[in-house]
DNA sequence: TTCTTATTGAGAATATTTCTCAATTGAGCC
DNA sequence: GGCTCAATTGAGAAATATTCTCAATAAGAA
């Protein structure tokens, strides 16, 4: 994702590229991890001192409707995002270091056709994550994370 | 899932079967929306008005442990719990009223042989759940909600 | 019943998210 | 470069959600 391809994205819509959504751009490009806002926010205002809070929950906000970005639903406490790259993606998060691993082949069309046509639901979207440890984590024995999780 | 059945699952690590923790169960057993915890709580009190919000967190937490309930992702913004009948059971969620079915059959052994192939994850677990219209909103043309979700 | 200990309810304390509003700034146009 | 105007911002207040604390209560064993 480039900053050019967020400006075009943004103004088919009217909206603008400002300082505080190149920011948090910048911050999403530069990690694997699933971020909460307030790390985001951390994060931003190295790269801009100036940024609110307030404004990183509304570019998030903004850019989980761009389908940039996406909820992490592993913790419970605060909201997590992580970017997407691919269209349809789908995460695999590892519970130790927190890095995502993104995958597209979700396979899921035929037990869709199937739920759908046993409950009379009309199904219109699904979310599927998966969680375990990467391969890192997996050598390292149990210590403490490596990459600053698991702090809050 | 009887009253009696929670007891012996609490008795077996020592835990006690409480009039709260009763009033919560009868709560669920009683809807197969999915809640949230604030909810709960209403409902509990009208069955026994001395039941605290507090209680109610620790026992829908209690009770995710026990895997007698379960988050649903649906909302963001609080945390909704739905009750879990099957094993290893996944939800199936009507973004109208809020009716949740749930299935196990998730056949998604073979995605996640690939996925740890691939990856080099151990994989832990997954998460998955569909959302779409059941039959009875699907009918009704897009008016307010029959069954009180939508409200907060 | 009595004893022991888990559990409770209430409210305070925290944490998270949204809202408000005046000030700023991006982008199109000259 | 300036000008204009609407979108956006930052700050702090407000609203919500969740956890914590602790004395009081009640469940279960004997």
């Amino acid at each position: 994702m480039k900053a050019s391809d967020l400006k075009n994205a943004l103004h088919s819509q009217g909206l603008k590229l400002t300082r505080s959504r190149l920011a948090v751009l910048q911050v999403l490009a530069a990690t694997s991890e699933h971020l909460k806002v307030a790390e985001v926010h951390r994060r931003a205002r190295e790269i801009d001192g100036r940024i609110g809070l307030a404004s990183v929950y509304r570019t998030m906000e903004l850019l989980a409707r761009l389908r940039l970005v996406k909820h992490v639903h592993v913790e419970h406490r605060h909201r997590h995002y992580a970017r997407i790259r691919e269209h349809h993606g789908h995460h695999l998060v590892c519970n130790g270091c927190g890095l995502v691993v993104e995958f597209s082949d979700c396979q899921l069309e035929r037990l869709t056709r199937a739920l759908a046509r046993r409950t009379k639901f009309r199904i219109e979207g699904h979310c599927m994550e998966f969680f375990g440890q990467c391969r890192e984590c997996r050598r390292r024995p149990e210590a403490s994370s490596p990459r600053g999780r698991r702090k809050s």
